[in-house]
DNA sequence: GACGAATATGTTGGCTGCCAATAGATAGCA
DNA sequence: TGCTATCTATTGGCAGCCAACATATTCGTC
C-alpha cells in the first residue's frame, strides 16, 4: 500500500473503528491495522491531529482514563459522529463506483439488476 | 464528489480510458466524465500535466494530428503503459479491499468462501 | 460579421492534508 | 541496566490536484 493512500478517507476510517465502542489513540491505530489485515499502517502524526480535529468538529468526544500511572485519552462517537460515519460510507460507495466504472468499464456487476 | 477525490488514482483513470484506443486530451476528459456517469470532472490543470508526466515515464506516446486548422495531440498506451494499467487495477483492488474492510467490517461478502 | 458556446491545449501559483522525524513518558521483561 | 512495547503529541515538508488564467479554432445563429 503506497503511503498517502488514505488521503481523503482517513476520517471515515477513524469513525468506523470507533463504532463498536470507545478506544484510545494507540488502540485506534492497531485496530485499523488489524481490520485491514495489515494493509493500513497509520502514523501518529496522522492520527492524533485528525482525532483532535474530529473532536473540534463535534464528531468525537474524549475522556482521560488512567491505568495505573499511565494516562489514556479515550475517544467515542457522538451522535453527529454516527451521522458523519453514515455519510462517509455513502461517499465511499459513490467514490469506488465512480473510479471503478472508469477503471473497469466492462464490469459485469452481477447482482445489480438495472 | 468532493474535489481532490481522485488524488492518487489519476494515472489509472487516464490509462484506463486510453485502453480502447488513442484519444486527445479534451476527449480524455469527456471520456472520464461519461464513464463515471458525470461523477468525475477532471480539470485541464489536472489532466495536461499528468499526460505529459505519463509520456515522460514512457507509459504514453503522443502524436499531433490535424483536423483542418486545429491541432490535436493524440495519446496512446505503450506496452509499459498497459503493464502499468494492470498494476493500477491490482493496486485499486487492494486499496478498496483495505479501506472497505475497515469501513464495513461486517460485510457478508457473499460468494467469498474463506 | 458579430457574438457566444463548444472544442482544444497549455501554465502558474497555491493550498490541503498526510507523513517523516522528533520528543518524551510509563511499564514489563531479561 | 537496557530494550521493547505502550501511549501521547508537535513540527516541518512536500506531493499532487485544482482554480484561474491565457490562447486559438470552429460552428451556429441572429
Amino acid at each position: 500500500m503506497k503511503a498517502d493512500a488514505v488521503r481523503g478517507h482517513l476520517d471515515g476510517l477513524l469513525l468506523a473503528v470507533l463504532e463498536p465502542g470507545p478506544l484510545h489513540g494507540y488502540a485506534i491505530i492497531t485496530a485499523v491495522q488489524r481490520r485491514s489485515a495489515g494493509a493500513l499502517e497509520l502514523r501518529t502524526g496522522t492520527v492524533y491531529p485528525a482525532l483532535n480535529r474530529l473532536e473540534r468538529l463535534g464528531l468525537l468526544r474524549s475522556t482521560w482514563d488512567s491505568v495505573g500511572e499511565r494516562r489514556r485519552r479515550c475517544y467515542e462517537l457522538t451522535d453527529a459522529g454516527r451521522r458523519a460515519l453514515a455519510e462517509e460510507r455513502t461517499a465511499w460507495r459513490a467514490f469506488t463506483e465512480a473510479i471503478g466504472a472508469v477503471l473497469n468499464p466492462a464490469d459485469a456487476r452481477p447482482g445489480h439488476a438495472s
